[in-house]
DNA sequence: CTGAACATATTGGTTAGACCATTTCCGCTA
DNA sequence: TAGCGGAAATGGTCTAACCAATATGTTCAG
C-alpha cells in the first residue's frame, strides 16, 4: 500500500486523532537512531550481524529503499560494516579512533584553520601528556620507542624517512599514557597532518637529523624520568616542526586544504 | 532499461570487453568521491544548492535510488543539509566542529573508555591552553565570560545549573585563545561529557557553590594576565570535578557509556 | 489597488516489484 | 576423494508511480 506511511497512517475512521501529533520526518533517520541506541546499549556488540535487508523490510514494516539508507547512514557513522554475497549482510563495528580521525581530518582541510593552529594545539597537547608519560611509561613503552627512533635513523640515511614514521612515533609516546582517550586525541591530530602535508608535497624534508635525533634524546629523558628534560626536547622538536610548516606557503598560511 | 548498470554497461555488441576491468564497488559511492572532492576543491563552496535529484540522475546517468544514497553519505558525514519543497535540495554546508564533536562523543560512548581518561585529557588540554588565554583574551572574551559566571551564580541560586552551562564556560575559555583548532577540540570533549553525565543522572550534584566561584576568580586572573594564579584555579576546579565523577560509580568506574 | 485564498509546479520521501552480481554451501559427478 | 556446478541467500540497482512539503503565481473579493 503505498503513500500509507509519513501521513500517519489516517488509517478509515475514529483512531485518526490519536496519532496525528507524530509525523516525525524521516522514517530512515528512525531506524537509525533505533540502532544507535541498540548498539550504545549494548544489545548489539561488535561483530553481529544484523538480520537482512529484506527481513528489517517487514520487521519495521518499510520498504527496503528505506532500510537501505538507514544502512547508509549507519556505514558513514562507522557503526556498520556491509558485506555482500551469501552470508553477508551489516556487521556492527566498533568505531575505531581512524573513523573519527578521518572526520577532524575532513573538518581541518574544510574548516578555516590553519596548520599553525593544529600546530600550536599539538604543542599544548603533546607537551601537556609529557608528565604523565614520564610517570606512566613502562619498559615496554620505552622498548618499542627505541625500536622507532632506530628505525627513523636508519630510513632517514637511505633518505626515505616519512611523515608516517614521525607520527608513528609521536602517537606512541601518547600511548605510554595509558590513557586511551589521549592516545585517540593524538592519533586524530597526525592523520590530517599526514594528509594535508602529503597533499601540499612538502612531506620530504620534514625531518631533519636534528628532528631524528631529538626523538632519541626523548626517549632517554623518558627512559630517566626527566619531565623537564623531555619537556624542553619535545618543545624544541614541536617549534621547528611548525617553523617548517611556517616556512612553506602552500602548507602554512593558507588553510590546510586547498580550499575554497 | 534495469539491469544495465553495474556490469558496465555492455551495449549491444563490440564494446562489451573495453569496459571489463572496472566494475568498481557501489556507484553510489563514487558519486560521493565526486562530490567530496568538488567540495574540498572550492568547485562548490557552503550555501551552493546542488542539482535536484532528478537533474543528478541524468547528469550521471544513475537511478534516483542511487542517488539518494549517495546524497544520504554526504548528509551523514555532514557535507550537506538536506531540504524539502520546492526550491528545496542538497545544500552544501561547513562541517561543524559540531559534527566531529558528535562522531567523538560517539566513540567515545562507545569505545573502552572510562570517564577519569576523558577527564584526564582535559585537564591536559585546559590546563595547556591557559598560557595561550591569559596573553589573547580580549575584553569582549572577558566581557562574555563575566556574563557566564553571572548566569552562572543565579542559576545556582535558583537550583538550576546544568552541565550545559559549565560546558559553555569551558568552551568559552577555550575560544579565548582564537584557535579555532583549539575551539573545536574543547568544545568536542564537552559533548561526550555532558552526554554521559546525563544519561548517569549525575548532573544535579555536579556543581557547588564552590565551583560557581572558581569561575569568577579564574575570569579575573584572566583579566589580571595572572598565568599562574588561572592554572592553579583551573587546576583545583578541574581535580575537584574529576573528584566527583570518581565517587560516582555508575559514570567514573565504567565506560562512559551504558555499555554492554 | 490590496490582500488573502486557491491552484500549480518543484522537489524530497516512500513504496512495490523486478532483475543482476557476488558469495556461500551443498550435492553430484568423475 | 576431489573438484565442479548449480541452488540459495544477500546486497546493488533500476523503473514507475504516488505522497508530502514548500514556494510561487493567479485569481477573486473587498
Amino acid at each position: 500500500m503505498p503513500g500509507s506511511a509519513s501521513g500517519g497512517a489516517p488509517g478509515d475512521r475514529s483512531t485518526a486523532d490519536l496519532f496525528s501529533p507524530v509525523s516525525v520526518g524521516r522514517i530512515s533517520e528512525v531506524i537509525v537512531e533505533q540502532m544507535r541506541i541498540l548498539i550504545r546499549e549494548g544489545k548489539l556488540v561488535p561483530g553481529d550481524r544484523l538480520p537482512s535487508e529484506r527481513s528489517l523490510c517487514e520487521r519495521f514494516g518499510v520498504s527496503r529503499v528505506t532500510v537501505r539508507e538507514a544502512l547508509r547512514v549507519l556505514e558513514a557513522s562507522g557503526l556498520v560494516e556491509i558485506r555482500v554475497g551469501a552470508r553477508g549482510g551489516a556487521f556492527v563495528t566498533l568505531p575505531s579512533s581512524e573513523r573519527v580521525g578521518e572526520g577532524l581530518a575532513e573538518l581541518l582541510t574544510l574548516a578555516p584553520m590553519t596548520a599553525s593552529d593544529v600546530t600550536e594545539a599539538r604543542m599544548v597537547f603533546e607537551l601537556g601528556i609529557l608528565p604523565l608519560v614520564v610517570e606512566r611509561a613502562t619498559d615496554e613503552d620505552i622498548a618499542d620507542l627505541r625500536v622507532l627512533v632506530e628505525q627513523g635513523l636508519s630510513a632517514l640515511e637511505a633518505g626515505s624517512y616519512t611523515m608516517a614514521m614521525s607520527a608513528a612515533f609521536h602517537v606512541r609516546v601518547a600511548s605510554s599514557t595509558h590513557n586511551p582517550a589521549i592516545e585517540m586525541l593524538v592519533q586524530s591530530f597526525h592523520g590530517p597532518m599526514l594528509m594535508s602535508l602529503q597533499q601540499a608535497q612538502v612531506a620530504a624534508p620534514l625531518m631533519g637529523p636534528r628532528g631524528a635525533h631529538e626523538h632519541f634524546e626523548l626517549v632517554e629523558a623518558i627512559e630517566q624520568r626527566d619531565a623537564e628534560r623531555a619537556h624542553a626536547i619535545m618543545s624544541r622538536h614541536l617549534q621547528r616542526t611548525a617553523g617548517r610548516l611556517a616556512e612553506n606557503p602552500e602548507s602554512g598560511q593558507a588553510n590546510v586544504g586547498g580550499g575554497q
